[in-house]
RNA sequence: GGGAGAUUAGCUCAGCUGGUUCAGAGCACCUGCCUUACAAGCAGGGGGUCACAGGUUCGAACCCUGUAUCUCCCACCA
């Protein structure tokens, strides 16, 4: 068959794609064998992939791939989010296209839309997942508002309720007036802006008298019920039970004096605004002031404003500098840098909103996992986020879980309108519950919440309940055959970013519900970040799409780019020169794999394949053999510690350098008039145990063209795939000596080329060499004769007159040249040497001679600094006779 | 405002408990090669005051103190 010079992904990656799925490999069902489980974090069922997710799902299939061949009964579940306020939001606009206005349709039919949109276009993200190569188990695919799911939700509603853990209360919420819901503290992000601060001058009543107050939010002023000033503040002591007048309503308002105001900032003085600042809300409560909310919910000035009304928040406050400017009442205007926060969804600004929210309160029922972590139960890796984490466990607020959005799970509260609420799966169950508190309610009367649940609300139970959805209503102790088996998953891969909306929250659900930690590894990575070191993403066109990156480097070249440049928890400075790295691999993987298959073993019979073994091969594979032990024992170690791109690199080095580079070129059979000459059966088959022990250590990295090799090498069976080959194991026991000698033997080689490169010898002339010893026969003679195309190599007692000489370590050698060496130059290089080494002997004789050195150093430091002493001067005795034969 | 982390070659990063000739790797770069596996390649090569300033130590990229710069997280200063 003919063999592609270059290899092309394209046909492999579909063909075994397709293969692994008809064989039932990525299926997992409970068995004798160990478990290893990951859940994907799962991604918002409207999305596209994008760069962090091909991060993230790499890391966890080669995870998976690699749990596979070690025999672990290896599970990966997917599935999608609903995403409620990122979904709806979406939908919302689709309709709107359409015409339609979410306004003029009822909950059902908005659902039905929302539904039919989401089983024509929800999932595309999974089908992209398939061709990135993951190896997930999708008869599991799993959906956060799966009917399964979303009773557990309700139920986990219901008991948390029950429990008393939560409760319903008028706050102060951050409301996305886009979105038109609340959202959580998480969901709001603080970016700095630059806003004006402006100085309005209030006058005082009854008086020609003016206070000035800084406020970035002038349009809030229709909602001013007190002024306040702190009560040291000298300045403005005088001013104790007068009342101002606010600027545009007129309306008059006291002067009140409390603590909380900074003398320092702006003019020392606060407008109040209870309705839309925390803080100001809280003087509120505590002043007894009036709450007068201005701006309706989607940011526009109310009604109760008496002035603007109708007029958007930020045209408001342009027309108010504008109106207050001429009225004479701004003193100045400043620049300043502030805090702005966003939605994290809508990316609108948020408004501080005072509304009546369903809350979760955390205190009692976050501890268990806050000292899950601590105490090392959960590992987050790597362990700088354990401060982050812990940090956020100790402050965290009550969770505002009620979003004002129809996609998700219904509130399962019931209103009697008799200020009676009970927590309930249907209305019947509610009526039963509200007839103890109210006997004579009728079911007409009963009213269910109109809101629904924070998405996060749901996927904090996602470990437990894509195995078993009923875990919540049931408990621990009847959890089914699945959850039992497969739980405490072991790796979760996610982004720091989501460490407290996601994870956090996992572990929290995960203790409450089963009294164990959902996994025993968080593994962080970074965010993908374009050479700039902007974050990627849509918004900024920056991001590469990373089927576009598939279709030209192949998905393994693409795995393999991504894996080389992301360390654990730190960004990735991502350019699209890795992936070419990666393709440019897997092509030399393929090159290996062509040059191997194109060997004609040689016929011989087996008694006389001893003899037919050059000795050159003999030492390549016994070197080769505990090369690769060597490396696998470092690549294991680095799995272990999740060190990915360390793992990945060992890999590379190991095929590339010593594979190719070394270890084929040694067993490479030579070529006469023309032809190769054919291989002996012996080192063909190692060679093939070789690359088949490489591509499987290379695998979770690039399954399909190891998968595609796999297959080439030999005729196999049906289920002889590599994906569930055994992981390679090590040697019994290392030769670390013959690993050492064989260093020496590359340097060799390397000097040899570079005497022909120096001397413009070609390649192809042989040369003799000499080394100056004692011993006769090292192991790897007839290696280094076939890897420095040599005539020869001999050992001499005696130095070799007129020949080009080097050091290696202590040993010399000699290159008898045919022309003569240059003595000049010859001279050169060797006084250069003699002056570093004199000048290294020196600074250990200073060591040496230093006594609180000789008193306090370690025992092993001290023999290697003598022998660095002994060597050093081994070497200056030897190269002052080599200067001294010159002269 | 509080906290965490980072700063090592042009780029991305290793460097464990302070001690081998410790200053590394990959990529990029330079030079020479289309040598019958691979130019997506081969052979060879150059390149760093380990952010800065002090200190501890026989010895510091590593420990301590300060400074600078950057990143991230948290926080209700208008």
């Amino acid at each position: 068959m003919e063999i592609a010079k270059t290899y092309n992904p394209q046909q492999a990656e579909a063909t075994w794609y397709k293969y692994w799925i008809d064989n039932k490999f990525f299926k997992s069902t409970p068995d004798n064998r160990t478990p290893y489980t990951i859940v994907i974090p799962p991604p918002n069922v409207t999305g596209v992939l994008h760069m962090g997710h091909m991060l993230n799902n790499t890391i966890q299939d080669v995870l998976i791939r690699r749990a596979r061949m070690l025999g672990f009964n290896a599970c990966w579940v997917p599935g999608t989010d609903h995403a409620s306020i990122a979904t709806e939001a979406k939908v919302v606009a689709l309709l709107k296209e359409q015409g339609i206005n979410k306004a003029d349709l009822s909950r059902e039919d908005f659902l039905k839309h929302a539904w039919g949109w989401k089983e024509k276009y929800g999932g595309i993200i999974l089908e992209q997942l398939k061709k990135l190569g993951a190896s997930c188990d999708w008869d599991r695919t799993s959906f956060t508002m799966d009917e399964g799911m979303s009773e557990a939700v309700i139920d986990t509603f219901i008991d948390l309720y029950n429990k008393g853990h939560i409760y319903r209360g008028v706050r102060m919420v951050n409301w996305d007036p886009q979105g038109l819901t609340a959202v959580s503290d998480e969901e709001v992000i603080h970016k700095e802006a630059q806003s004006k601060l402006v100085y309005v001058k209030y006058q005082i009543q009854d008086s020609n008298e003016f206070m000035t107050v800084a406020t970035t939010r002038p349009e809030t002023i229709m909602g001013d019920t007190a002024i306040c000033v702190n009560p040291t503040d000298e300045r403005y002591a005088h001013l104790k039970g007068m009342q101002v007048i606010v600027p545009i309503v007129n309306r008059v308002v006291p002067i009140i004096f409390d603590e909380y105001v900074d003398k320092e900032f702006g003019t020392g003085t606060l407008k109040v605004t209870p309705a839309h600042d925390i803080n100001d809300f809280n003087l509120g409560q505590k002043h007894k002031l009036q709450t007068i909310d201005v701006l309706t919910q989607e940011g526009k000035i109310s009604e109760a404003a008496g002035a603007y009304v109708g007029l958007d928040r930020f045209a408001c406050r342009k027309q108010i500098i504008l109106d207050l400017t001429e009225l004479g009442l701004i003193e100045k205007i400043e620049e300043i840098k502030n805090k702005v926060g966003y939605s994290e969804r809508t990316n609108a600004v948020i408004e501080p909103r005072l509304s009546m929210q369903w809350f979760l309160k955390m205190e009692d029922i976050s501890k268990p996992a806050l000292d899950a972590v601590v105490n090392g139960d959960v590992k987050l890796i790597p362990e700088k986020f354990i401060n982050t984490y812990k940090h956020w466990m100790e402050n965290v607020h009550d969770w505002c879980i009620s979003r004002q959005l129809w996609w998700g799970q219904r509130i399962p509260a019931w209103y009697d309108g008799q200020g009676n609420t009970v927590a309930a799966k249907t209305l019947n169950e509610a009526l039963v519950l509200l007839k103890v508190k109210n006997a004579s309610v009728k079911i007409e009367e009963i009213k269910q919440d109109e809101d629904v649940l924070d998405t996060w609300f749901s996927s904090w139970l996602w470990p437990m309940t894509v195995f078993d959805p009923k875990i919540v209503a049931n408990g621990w102790d009847k959890a089914n055959e699945d959850l039992k088996y497969y739980y405490p998953t072991n790796d979760l891969v996610t982004a720091p970013e989501i460490l407290f909306f996601w994870v956090a929250r996992m572990i929290i659900a995960a203790k409450e519900y089963t009294g164990l930690k959902p996994f025993n590894n968080v593994y962080l990575t970074g965010i993908v970040r374009d050479k700039q070191g902007r974050k990627m993403s849509k918004s900024l066109g920056n991001s590469p799409d990373p089927l576009d990156l598939i279709a030209k480097y192949g998905a393994d070249g693409v795995r393999v780019g991504m894996l080389l440049c992301s360390p654990a928890g730190n960004d990735l400075m991502f350019d699209e020169s890795y992936c070419e790295q990666g393709r440019n691999f897997a092509n030399k993987v393929w090159n290996a794999f062509r040059l191997i298959n194109g060997f004609e073993v040689s016929s011989v019979t087996s008694s006389e394949v001893e003899m037919t073994q050059p000795q050159s091969s003999k030492a390549a594979i016994t070197w080769f053999e505990n090369k690769l032990s060597e490396q696998l024992e470092i690549i294991n170690d680095h799995y272990s510690k999740h060190r990915m791109s360390d793992a990945l690199m060992t890999t590379y080095k190991l095929v590339w350098d010593d594979f190719c580079a070394w270890y084929l070129e040694a067993i490479k059979p030579d070529f006469v008039d023309g032809k190769a000459l054919p291989i002996d059966k012996t080192t063909f088959d190692a060679t093939i145990n070789f690359l088949e022990s490489l591509l499987k250590i290379m695998h979770p990295w690039m399954p399909f063209i190891t998968e595609e090799i796999w297959h080439l090498l030999k005729e196999r069976t049906d289920k002889d795939c590599i994906i569930v080959a055994e992981w390679p194991t090590l040697v019994a026991e290392l030769d670390k000596k013959q690993l050492g000698e064989f260093e020496v033997c590359k340097e060799l080689v390397t000097m040899v080329r570079n005497v022909r490169a120096q001397k413009q010898l070609s390649p192809k002339e042989k040369l003799e060499v000499f080394e100056k010893s004692a011993a006769n026969r090292s192991y790897f003679d007839n290696l280094i004769i076939k890897l420095a195309n040599l005539s020869a190599f001999n050992y001499t007692k005696d130095k070799v007159e007129g020949a080009f000489s080097f050091q290696i370590q202590t040993t010399e050698f000699y290159i008898p040249l045919s022309s003569n060496i240059n003595v000049q130059e010859e001279k050169e290089r060797l006084v250069k040497e003699l002056e570093y080494n004199k000048g290294f002997l020196k600074s250990v004789m200073i060591k040496l001679g230093n006594e609180k050195f000789v008193a306090n150093a370690k025992p092993e430091v001290l023999t290697i600094e003598r022998k660095k002493e002994s060597d050093a001067l081994s070497k200056i005795a030897s190269l002052e006779e080599q200067l001294q034969s010159l002269n």
